[in-house]
DNA sequence: CATGAATGAGGGTTCATTCAT
DNA sequence: AATGAATGAACCCTCATTCAT
């Protein structure tokens, strides 16, 4: 009975091959990209430094896939977040920001990896692609913002970047092994300091700190 | 005689400490500090790869120093150019972003360096001091704007923060060996954005893309 | 049943070894005994990387198998070719030159790898055993000759050998993967070397380049 | 007082840079390029094996180094045994044979190295050149032996390769760790083969084995 | 028996750091 | 005090071999 792939084995080999994602992953989640080394993802994975070799084909493959997956989960959280053409673009765009924002402080050091830490030229196009999709999705949004009159004129590309730039500074960008949380409160500003940028009548908060 | 012997060796010891930090701060400025190998160092700096240990404990310990006295630099800059508290602050906050903004434009690579590139953790805390000064700076300005009644109430320390952001993520967010410079004119539509952020009333500009 | 399912067994089992023994040999023939990885022989014979294991003891002993076959297949063609005490001297010598030559000219890479490729112990003993049937026989038929008075007097084992080099070297000796084949009538060439060196008189080329 | 590139201190980076060679020539010399890991190449050096990295920019650069400093030698040595185009022609041949015979004598497992073992294309390079040069010094003694009515007509490129592939074949084909040296006399016998197959008449040898 | 995932020794390479001169 | 050769730990990657299923 000569070995067949079965509907078993392909489950298992996708499993070691996400346990191995997993816990690159987890290491990227924690340490970076830079703590991603074979034998840590290795160890983590529960496997040996060659079984890694058996679902990679270099680290540089494993770890560009560890950014497309979990670049790609945040693009779906992003995407079904501020879905829906008819919507008003503040609406959407506040979706945006709290989206984004949200995800990034759960989760701050693999939200810093995904955007500045340098890997290799794999991981760079990756993050060309991830970068793109936020801003290009902040422009559209904006754009058609500007269209209905909801913001002042301006270019919504820069706009965009500059959206996603203040976010992502205000919660990441003193990111340290042992930085405290942001306030709570933090992003709800956040998203009217955009607004108020975007031109967009801000009501007055309640309480000023 | 001794006295001024030690003088000059002192002199000396100091023109070569120098002359290492210039060139570790030159291969920066040009390729990041991963660059800025200890070999690479004492290359630029003319010296062997030992003499560069006897003016410095470590490569840790020198990057620091680069970082420091780069930073350092870049502060003096910002800080001479926003200085006088009699100054209007709207005033101070343009001197702040227009400073900030140029000196990135020219000089990506190692703004880039500077704000983002993970390097060790005696470099993560000049970092720190480095940010800090921009956001406590920005803060002091923004908190005097808020009390003369130039900007709209909101937290001004996360006001600063998301300014720097913005500042830097659609300057050199998208940097790349190979990524173009942005437009002439980025640096005012950054401006405008940051006023209306803080509730500046900003003319509108005279083209619309 | 239970004879006849052994022998079913044991030619199911013979089929397989066999086909590993053809899969690794064409391996050899286009790349080499270095092409000729376990996992390679495993995938062209269409049977696991673990099942190689249960034919053969190691890659070394498969490769040594692998070796004697296509050897021994080599010295059966030429065996053949050569065979009949009976005839001339000269008539067999050219019959071994250009039927070696000839095969070795189909089949280079092939060639090479059993005349000189490193491999490991085990093949290097049977390659001994392959030269040596070339040496020997090449000596018994010089020595019929030598007695015949069909040659001049030498060292007919020492000719034998000088044979096989010249004839593999001006064949094989260049080779590389981009090598060009020899030109028609480099056989006839070498033979009338050959000869010549044994003593024969060789009536003039029609053309002399 | 500056370090400076003094005489002894280049002297000495030579010699260290030499050791490494003559360790690994050792190495290829008793055990082919397949011995002479970076790892062996630096423990018989009696240096790290990052220093290996100091002389050398790869392996394969450092064998490609072996390779033409140890196939130079050769040359030089054939060189300058057949030099002079006064002098006959079969004086020339005989002396390149008899040099490039007797030196693979000595040395049998470098000469098969040189000449067969496959290491990397840096040294497929080298060999080319290698054998390019005896295949050409043959062929051009054949050549003016020709002109001269020496040799009887024949294709000199070719009977130049069969000259090296008899001489290599019956001295260093038959290379195994523990095979016997070949039979004294066994040189002169290959230079009379080589010469019938050249078309000159040889005097018998004294002795019929 | 067959399978192929898992193993891990072994190989090449880099670079911060040390130390004899 | 200056030098830079030397060091070796750490990294990535390959492939023959094993063994649980």
């Amino acid at each position: 009975m000569p070995y067949r792939q079965t509907a078993s084995t392909r489950k298992n080999a996708e499993n070691k091959r996400d346990g191995l994602l997993r816990a690159a992953r987890s290491l990227v989640a924690s340490g970076g990209f830079a703590a991603a080394t074979v034998a840590a993802v290795a160890t983590r994975g529960q496997v040996s430094v060659g079984s890694v070799y058996s679902y990679f084909d270099s680290r540089d493959g494993l770890l560009a896939e560890v950014f497309r997956s979990a670049a790609g989960h945040e693009i779906d959280v992003v995407r079904a977040a501020v879905t829906g053409t008819d919507r008003p673009a503040t609406d959407r765009l506040a979706a945006l920001i709290r989206t984004f924002g949200g995800r990034a402080l759960q989760g701050r050091r693999m939200a810093w990896a995904l955007l500045f830490e340098p890997v290799n030229p794999a991981v760079e196009v990756e993050r060309l692609t991830y970068r793109r999709f936020y801003t290009d999705l902040g422009e559209e949004i904006i754009r058609a913002g500007l269209a209905d009159g909801d913001f002042v004129p301006q270019d919504a590309r820069l706009a965009a970047s500059a959206v996603m730039g203040a976010v992502s500074e205000a919660l990441i960008g003193w990111l340290r092994p042992d930085s405290p949380e942001p306030a709570p409160g933090t992003l709800d500003e956040i998203e009217r300091f955009c607004f108020r940028a975007l031109g967009v009548p801000v009501h007055d908060r309640e309480e000023t700190p």
